[in-house]
DNA sequence: GTGTTACGGTAACAGCTGTTACGGATAGGG
DNA sequence: CCCTATCCGTAACAGCTGTTACCGTAACAC
């Protein structure tokens, strides 16, 4: 690693190398050496930039939830209508892809070790909250004639469907190929009476 | 331990240590001295049942398999229609008690620790792909009119999003509490037109 | 060019890990 | 009552863990 690298960038760098090893060799592997390794460097700068493991942890746990909300930001900016939002933001929360499918071991990783860290809990709790909110903004804006209860009741069923179809697809790529969730979700969707009208149009 | 106890008993016993180590410490800390602890012996007995680590979480993990089938069939056979079967196993794969919470932190604690090792792996491919089967054929028999693409996507996305709220609610019990869970499994059925009519009959 | 400072690699530390070897205790057969 | 086989607790082992201390070195100020 670069001398001159600035710190956030060899923080974010120390970020990635732990996804990294976190998707690829799992929780029990994630050791400072492993992810120095992966970063390309030893465990002195790791132990430099950050004052423990838990820190580091906790930093890779917060740079995967901005990185997530910027992405689901840019699709909300770019999209037309508020279902095709709420369609575009469940998709990317799917593994659909090697990315999207790491990216959910990753995450199921970081709530695993959730349990026993109460900082990396509390993060996962208020990222949770604020993506459910976020869906139920939506949601609202989508069918804006429901009730509050249907909303919330909606809101959480297609945030639970999205997380559990990623966490089997992560395990079981070949059992639960793209086609088949992106099925799942159009008929979710459709079910609901939230299909986009527009869908297809182009 | 008692000296007498049999062999399969005790086996049994060390899962559910393990078990326990696993909802209250986490992966992290999931070592055979803890899980001796949690059982009440030393790590000379576990290291005597079992050949090593690997084998003891496997043991584990396909006893949790097997209790999880076994209550789910006891289900099967008591309740009256396809619907409320329905219903009613996707209503034990919540998180809406203290007991059921636990058994989701499990879950997600052996899914974790299957990255690093392909016998957990294959272990659970199987298991998800005979509950994916289970609902499949169950959906099919409550809703005999649909295609099978239909029954394919619905049996997804119902255990995707009951796998998904044992996941949320698990890690923030107060944000998903067990009445906004229930709230979203009949509406999610009403809307695939799966409603049970007898429900709330009696 | 020289002094200073911060960076980061090296090596060490104590503690914990899975696993193995050993030895004492116990139950059952003669 | 003794002999033996089985069970399992004890203790040790090498290896790995997070963390700390130390020191060479590169970059910057003057």
């Amino acid at each position: 690693m670069s001398r001159t690298a600035d710190r956030s960038a060899q923080g974010e760098t120390l970020s990635r190398a732990v996804w990294d090893v976190l998707s690829g060799q799992g929780l029990e592997r994630l050791t400072v050496r492993a992810v120095a390794a992966a970063a390309g460097c030893t465990t002195g700068l790791v132990m430099h930039r950050f004052p423990n493991r838990q820190a580091l942890l906790l930093h890779a746990r917060q740079l995967l939830h901005e990185v997530t909300r910027a992405r689901v930001e840019a699709l909300e900016e770019r999209a037309a209508t508020p279902r095709s939002v709420l369609r575009a933001i469940l998709h990317q929360g799917m593994a659909l892809d090697e990315q999207t499918r790491q990216e959910a071991i990753v995450w199921m990783g970081f709530l695993a070790a959730a349990v026993a860290d109460e900082q990396l809990i509390e993060e996962h709790r208020r990222n949770n909250r604020a993506w459910r909110e976020r869906v139920e903004r939506l949601t609202a804006a989508a069918a804006p004639e429901w009730t509050s209860e249907r909303v919330a009741a909606v809101a959480l069923a297609l945030i639970a469907m999205a997380e559990g179809v990623a966490a089997y697809a992560a395990a079981d790529p070949e059992a639960f190929p793209p086609d088949a969730q992106e099925r799942m979700l159009d008929t979710a969707l459709a079910a609901y009476g939230l299909a986009d009208p527009r869908a297809g149009a182009d």
